[in-house]
DNA sequence: CTGAAAGCGCTAACAT
DNA sequence: ATGTTAGCGCTTTCAG
């Protein structure tokens, strides 16, 4: 019967009770379950609800109940346009399953990752969507001993904590360059920057598919410093310098590749009569580019879809077939090849 | 002495006092406030902590204690590098200072917009930065009734709801127009896609700048889609069909501005000679393209970081000098005009 | 330097 | 259909 409003300030489902002359309880199942309070009480229960402006407090409910009803999302960008594509799969489904997302971004290092995961971990959250399968030890040590439905996302490996979903990036380099050489270029360089996993895989697959038709493997400038325009224009400038006779750049992103073509237009190098380009994600700028880029098509959109669908089974006690979802890639030909 | 770990399957500051032989108190203090337990003790509390994987729960501290040291942060949009910016400068300090940071987007919905608050305000925080000045009428009922430090970004305005910083938009739509006009362009052409508060506030300061030299203002083009380089394309396409004799383009941003850039480069047209481009925010894009783009440089990190300085000062209750700061602009000048 | 007791706001389980 | 009781895991007094 006290009103509780005296230590936070805030509106609590007391104050609402007391205002309205019902117990506390009666009030928070006006709200969660309408159907146990007759239609009248409901009413006023309701527009003191909102006359009042109480908002439930989430740090209750999640002491109390098991659930929280929150998953948290951790991708390494929130710039890049593949991750924002991921994040609308992932709200479509958990918003209509009344799940909230809580959503991080580790600036590409595992450092940050780790922090973020014992950061949300102590929100008491339900399930955690994570990008790419390699994490420090302890953030390792941490998802594992929370006990915690994880997804790992973007790639599909087997050595993931619990499920993944994702596309193999070794394969889709791979297929890719195949692609390129049964085009008939000869001195295909690979340029990536930012080093992560995934571009590391795809590096792997162009090795694999250089070696296989015995052509000269020397041509790959790597960078760890962040992707940019500027940074695909400057790999072009010091790929011609060392290696003039390079006839097609395969660039591990779009970012990359389309930074290379504007300085190829600043060279008056035609593409890709004088050199053939090629990026990865196929981001809304390959298609809008003159001429427009070929690029790797990931299932960014169906990635956080499934993902999420995926963890929700988990999170229900659901039974899971499959724990892996390799969603594939699609080479998206383009005037730039 | 119980093990409370029965329900939640998670290890909880009981469960290492048993372990380590004291009461929960101490390992609470062991973590907070280290100097108030003796360092042998301390160093095993610590030891079984990390043993035993011990994660706080932040709900049951926020239901304790006053402040929850979590803060939101509710934008538009992800994928759009301002934002990217803004939310790296308002990590910097609150980071610094031990608040956590919830991120929301809203898809540029303003009923998305309203149902993040909802959300976030349920989680117990200690305050909001929220993009825009404009809001539903819940919305902003919520916010006030909220009681928690408000800081409105992106746009500088005294109908705030309480602290607001950012800059004017029609200000630098009017000054980049007479720019314009002062290079010598006489037809000049406004084209704006998701039109936003923003856009729409850009776009009234070209119109006064249109007026006051007696130029036409007929030359207006909007769409309420979102802004791609392929809308960018076909907004160029069609103004010169609807107006052949456009001699400039002043794009509400630049994925507009690169994407008829790249239309131009297709039909061969030369910017600036027969049509000059100008975009907004100016992004990385911007200094990327051939030509290169000009645009208004906006301070993004600034903005970010002063709001967060703003938001901590009012948590703490420090004395406000002022509520609204406007951190300007700069216009951008490239080849492209 | 360590402990005991009380309570934050809510919900589950069991009454009535 | 509504109320009572107990307790979620932690922090805040107040004691020792």
């Amino acid at each position: 019967m006290s009103s509780n409003s005296r230590k936070s300030g805030r509106v609590t489902l007391q104050d609402v009770a007391n205002k309205v002359g019902v117990t506390k309880i009666t009030v928070s199942r006006a709200i969660r379950t309408p159907e146990k309070v007759s239609e009248s009480l409901r009413l006023t229960i309701l527009k003191a609800i909102d006359k009042m402006g109480y908002v439930p407090n989430r740090a209750a409910s999640m002491l109390s109940a098991k659930q929280s009803k929150t998953i948290v999302l951790i991708v390494p960008s929130l710039s890049n346009g593949v991750f924002a594509d991921v994040v609308r799969g992932i709200n479509d489904v958990m918003l209509s399953q009344g799940f909230q997302i809580l959503l991080g971004h580790s600036g590409y290092s595992l450092l940050e990752e780790e922090r973020l995961i014992e950061t949300y971990l102590q929100f008491g959250i339900d399930g955690i969507i994570i990008s790419g399968t390699h994490h420090t030890e302890r953030s390792n040590r941490l998802l594992r001993k929370s006990n915690l439905p994880v997804v790992e996302i973007m790639e599909c490996n087997d050595n993931a904590i619990d499920m993944s979903v994702g596309l193999d990036h070794a394969q889709a380099g791979y297929k890719m360059t195949q692609h390129l050489i049964g085009k008939g270029y000869k001195n295909i360089c690979f340029a990536g920057a930012r080093m992560d996993l995934r571009a590391q895989l795809r590096l792997d697959g162009w090795r694999k598919a250089i070696w296989e038709t015995e052509l000269s493997d020397a041509r790959v400038l790597t960078s760890s410093y962040a992707s940019t325009y500027q940074m695909g224009a400057d790999m072009l400038t010091e790929i011609l310098g060392e290696w003039p006779d390079t006839d097609c750049i395969f660039f591990c992103n779009d970012d990359l590749a389309a930074g290379a073509l504007f300085e190829c237009q600043r060279r008056n190098l035609k593409v890709p009569k004088d050199i053939a380009l090629v990026g990865f994600n196929d981001l809304d700028i390959c298609s809008a580019t003159n001429p427009k880029l070929t690029s790797v098509c990931i299932p960014s959109f169906d990635i956080g879809e499934q993902a999420a669908k995926l963890l929700l089974k988990k999170i229900n006690g659901e039974p899971i077939e499959n724990k892996h979802l390799d969603l594939g890639f699609i080479i998206s030909e383009r005037a730039s090849t």
